[in-house]
This record gives structure tokens, sequence and C-alpha cells, in this order.
RNA sequence: GUCCUCGUAGCUCAGUCGGAUAGAGCAACGGAUUCCUAAUCCGUAGGCCGUGCGUUCAAAUCGCGCCGGGGACACCA
């Protein structure tokens, strides 16, 4: 009898491999086959078909290996069924089908020896060391502070988080990172635009600055300058840098904000990056002098932008510090310097990412808006250029969000100081509610987000959707104690119907569900699996009584409805999303 | 012009980094409630997977070329 605990697509791994190791042992095969499966480089795979008469697992192996044996795909499938060991086909039928497929059929049996073992392992099922200890840095949200969160930092405050879970229920060490830009032009202008609101406040006005932000919340930065300093600044002009009391002020201010925004939708930084503190310690001018000695910098002209027209006087034809990002793959020299001497924005991120790459992890991962993809190949070619290391970073872009209400489009204007903010919707819908929707699209697919719906109690809202399930499932119980019946442990074997075979099935998926998800750092993958579970049960459900008068039957269906309870609870916490147990 | 991304049912999108007869939700149409929450379910209909070539035993999936949508393209971040 086969251990409890061992997934049944480990065991077919083991069966696929063990017969493939014995057609090598009589030379029908070469070794070489061995050496790779059941790893990343081969492309001899165990699936799971989409059809269901195609059994549970598949293996494509003899369509593979046909060719190095010699032999034709359906021949070679039968030898490696043959030569499969009997001891680990208990409960699995095998079959040979289509071009050179095999087949593995599970029997209800083996099927069912899931609801205990979900049982057993509670809110451990699902979680995996796939991940085999990998220490693994997620950045993710930060957003400039220089203004509110909008909707799309929320997406990709959720996204960011939610792959951090996943990898951490896979058994990476993960830690989450926030980069603060604290520093460069776009504080200098933060600073101007609050000083420009405090003189207005304090009935001086001026001009408005050239570039400013005109949102509600600079008018109450200023009022809280006020607050603390009185009328220090009036006489600080609206030109050039303004003073380091009142930017920090702004940046805390704005900062506190985007914390208790974050905090709403329970996201939790280990860490809160400074760019100053890159500055100030010297991180920029260690990766020029690096770069500088392995000959990836040189002085050139940067070609002028192809996208728009340029005027012959905006032509800058100066010679300047480029990083030589083409030997990596880009398709420019990057620039360094800024004319006035001071490192750019992009020497800054070199800085940054080395400084992730030396503090030891094994991968990174960065979650920007679909704006910044342009940036990606630089960053990568940089960080190979400080590293020697290929692929440490994966970059997840996630794409715009659009806010709808009663199926109108919510216009979002940064510039008008109009967009709406993600408080506001978190406000309006909650926090379980932004989660799940924001996963509900593949992170590069734009996103519709309707308020109304989002908020609704009715099946078409994804999220009430699969929370009620869960509900449901608590009920059921609740019902059991209200009518006095017991609650034995019921047989298994009881379960026959269809439903309950293909809910169970399912229920099977979830950790390779979660692997995946992970691995590919997709995490609507679990959204979707959730929608789905969620479908099945509640078919199920109103199918089926739970609540049977035959113990045996009721006990036996009881646990397959606990299993799913469990099953949608860890799920909907590794989407940081409530399960409650009544609605 | 270059790079990225997307193109799948009327609409919004999945499709597990090549598998066997391509799925779901919404919308449309037809049903289910003396019953454990109808906040739910069942059924019908709907497709040249943008297009052409190529790679392969096998392509929605990979490669190249077109067509179309979105995004990014010098010292902003």
């Amino acid at each position: 009898m086969p251990r409890k605990g061992v997934v049944m697509r480990e065991i077919v791994f083991g069966l696929v491999g063990r017969g493939l190791e014995r057609l090598v042992g009589e030379g029908v095969l070469p070794g070489e086959v061995l050496a790779a499966f059941p790893g990343a480089g081969t492309e001899i795979k165990v699936e799971r078909p989409r059809e269901r008469s195609h059994g549970d697992f598949s293996t494509n192996a003899a369509l593979v290996l046909a060719r190095l044996a010699g032999m034709k795909p359906r021949d070679l499938a039968q030898r490696l069924l043959s030569a499969m060991p009997a001891d680990l086909l208990d409960g699995v039928r095998c079959e040979l089908a289509g071009p050179g497929f095999v087949n593995f059929h599970v029997s209800p049996e083996r099927l069912r020896n899931v609801i205990p073992v979900i049982l057993q392992r509670g809110a451990d099922y699902g979680h995996s060391r796939a991940g085999n200890g990998q220490r693994v840095l997620v950045e993710f949200v930060s957003a400039n502070p220089t203004g509110p969160m909008h909707v799309g930092h929320g997406r990709g405050a959720v996204t960011g988080d939610v792959i951090a879970r996943l990898l951490s229920a896979i058994g990476c060490a993960v830690e989450r990172e926030y980069y603060i830009n604290d520093a460069g032009a776009q504080i200098d202008v933060l600073g101007r635009s609050v000083l420009y609101r405090y003189r207005e406040a304090l009935g001086c006005p001026t001009e408005p600055p050239a570039d400013h932000y005109p949102g509600e919340y600079v008018i109450d930065i200023a009022r809280a300058l006020i607050a603390r300093d009185d009328k220090k600044w009036l006489a600080t002009p609206l030109s050039g840098k303004p003073p380091v009391e009142v930017v920090d002020l702004a940046i805390e201010l704005v900062m506190g904000e985007i914390r208790s925004d974050l905090e709403s939708m329970a996201i939790h930084f280990d860490h809160w990056f400074s760019e100053r503190t890159l500055h100030a310690e010297g991180g920029i001018t260690r990766v020029m002098a690096h770069l500088q000695a392995n000959d990836l910098i040189h002085e050139g002209v940067l070609e002028p932008p192809k996208g728009r027209e340029i005027s012959p006087e905006e032509q800058d034809d100066r010679l300047q510090v480029l990083f030589r990002a083409t030997r990596f793959g880009d398709d420019a020299d990057r620039p360094l310097m800024k004319a006035d001497g001071t490192p750019t924005y992009f020497a800054a991120d070199i800085a940054y990412h080395f400084d992730k790459a030396r503090r030891g992890y094994t991968r990174l991962i960065d979650v920007w808006g679909a704006d910044h993809g342009g940036y990606v190949k630089r960053v990568q070619a940089a960080l190979e250029a400080m590293t020697g290391q290929k692929e440490l970073l994966d970059v997840v872009l996630t794409q715009m969000v659009n806010l709808t209400q009663g199926g109108k489009q919510v216009r979002m204007s940064k510039r008008a100081g109009t967009f709406v903010t993600l408080r506001e919707v978190l406000d309006e819908t909650g926090s379980d509610a932004v989660r799940f929707w924001f996963l509900t699209r593949s992170s590069g697919a734009g996103l519709d987000f309707d308020l109304d719906l989002a908020k609704s109690r009715s099946n078409d809202n994804p999220v009430f959707y699969v929370q009620y399930a869960h509900a449901r499932v608590h009920s059921v119980q609740n019902k059991l104690k209200e009518r006095g019946l017991s609650d034995e442990e019921g047989d298994l074997a009881r379960l026959t119907a269809q439903e309950e075979l293909d809910l169970i099935r399912l229920l099977g998926m979830f950790p390779e569900t979660v692997e995946s998800a992970a691995l590919s750092r997709e995490p609507h993958r679990l959204t979707y699996y959730l929608s789905d579970l969620a479908a099945m049960f509640h078919g199920y459900y109103n199918n089926y009584r739970i609540l049977d008068e035959d113990p045996g039957l009721r006990g036996a269906r009881l646990a397959l409805v606990r299993a799913t309870g469990r099953v949608i609870a860890n799920g909907l916490d590794l989407l940081g999303v409530s399960a409650p147990e009544s609605m």
C-alpha cells in the first residue's frame, strides 16, 4: 500500500523514470535519456491530459524517444509499458494510446486518498519544497513618494505580494522590498509644489512653478508645513532646489499614506530601500568604477530618439558617459551622467540592483508597470555586466487598470489631479475585492475593474462566488449540528458519483497549481483554479444532498466538503483574501 | 523607424514555457426552488485560435515575414 501523502504525480514520475531506466538497462535506449529526466532540460513530460478519457496523467516519452531508439513510437510505448515496475502500479492502470502516449488511470480508491491527506495536512496542504530553499527578493510597488497610490500601483502591489506568498509556499526564502525614489528631480518638483501651496495658504500667492503636482494632497502637506514651521519658508524661491526640511516632510507624509494604503491590503515589506542611501554610501561611484575597470563605459554622443522629431536646438551632440548596454543585448548604450554632473536614474538603478545581488539572493524579481517595459533590457544588461550572471532578474510587467462604474469608464488623469486613488477604491470595495479582482487576469493583460460589480453580492462577482463556496462548507456543518445529526467518519468508498470524483481530482491538483503559479510568477492561475473549484463545488452541492440520512454516506460527503473548504481557504490565504465562514 | 506586449466564441479573457476532439464567465435562448443559503445550479447555441510560410511524429503554443491594437524609446523616474 503506497504511503499517504505522496502526491500522485510523483508516483507517475517514478513509474516513467523506473521504466526508462530498465529500457536503458536492456539497451533499448541510450543512457543519456536518464540524465535529464525529470528535469527541465528534457522534452519528456508527465502531464494532465485535457481529455478525461485519456486518464489522469499521460507521458509522451515514447513519442520523444522513438527516434533515439530506432523504433516506432507505439512499439516503444509498448516496451515502456511492460518495463514499468509492478510495485508502483497499485491502483494505477496504464495503457497505450493514440500515436504513442502512455496514459495512466488512477483508481477511485487512490484518488479518494487525497481527502484524508488534505484534512490531515490542513493549512499546509498545497505547500511544498519545490522552491528548493532559494533566496528570492521581490521588489514591487516602489511608487514614487510624490503622490498617493493609484489603482495601477495597487495592481502591482497585489501581484508582487501574491508572487511572494506563492514562492514562500513552495519553500523559497522570500523577502519583500520597496524602493523609495527619494532623490532626483521629481522630488524637487514635489518640494516646489508644496512651497507654492504653502504661500497660497499663507495668503502670499505666486505664479505656480512651471512643473508642479496639482493634487489636493499637496495642499495638505503645505498645511502641515505651516503647522510645523509657520512662516519660515516664505522667502524661499520657487525655483531651484527646495530646502531639505520641506522635501523631507513631504516625503514623510506621502510615504505615510502609501504605507497605510498597503497596510489596508495586508501588504508588509521587509525592507524599505532609500535611493538616497545609494548616493550617500558611494554605491554609485562603486558601480562606475567597476564598469570603468571592465571597459564597459565609453564617451559618446547619444543617438537622437526615434519616436519624435528633434529640433536642431534640442539636439544634443555633447559627448557623455555611456554604459555599453549593447554588449548585453540592449538596443542602445545608455547614459549614466546628467549634464549637471549628477548620476542618472539608471546609474542609481544599476547600483541598487547590484546591491540586491550582493546581498546574496539567488533570484531577483521586480514587478513594474508596463510603461516601464522599455527599461527591462538595460537593467538586465547592467546586472549581467556587474555580476556576470545572466537571468538573475525576472521582471513581471503589469498592464493598466481601467476603472469602470455601471459600464462607464472612470477617467483617470494624474496631470489634472483627478485620478481615482487606490484609497478611494479600497474604501469603496474593500481589500478582498481589490486583491482578488486584480488577479483575475494575467498581469500582461489590461484589466477592467468594475466598482459596482466588485462590491456586489452576486454570482457575477468572482470574489463573492469563491468566498460563498467557502461559506457554504461551513453552513452545511452548522446545519449538521442544528439537526443533531451524527458526525461519523463515513466510508469514502461511497463517493462514486462522477461529480464527486471530478471534485476529488481537482482537489488533488491544488499543489501543482500553486507550484506552477509560483514558478511562472503568474498568480492569476490560482485565481482561475479557485473559481473552477468553487464552480464545481456549487454544482455538486446543488445536485447532491450532503447531509444524507445514511451516516456512512453523509460522513464521506462531509469529508469531501471539508476538504474542499480547506483547499479554498488555503487558496484564498495565498491570495491574501479572507475566507468567511458565513456571509 | 527600433524594442516590448497583445490578437482565441458577439463581449471580457483562460489555455499548465509543443500534445490527442481548444475552454470559462458575461450576453442570448430554454429549464430547476415544499430541499443543507436561488448570493446557487442544469441545459442549448456560439471558433479559419489575426494572416502566410517554416520547424516537428504533433503548433493556439516555437521561428521568420506581413496585418491590426496598446505601450516604451537622449542626461524624467
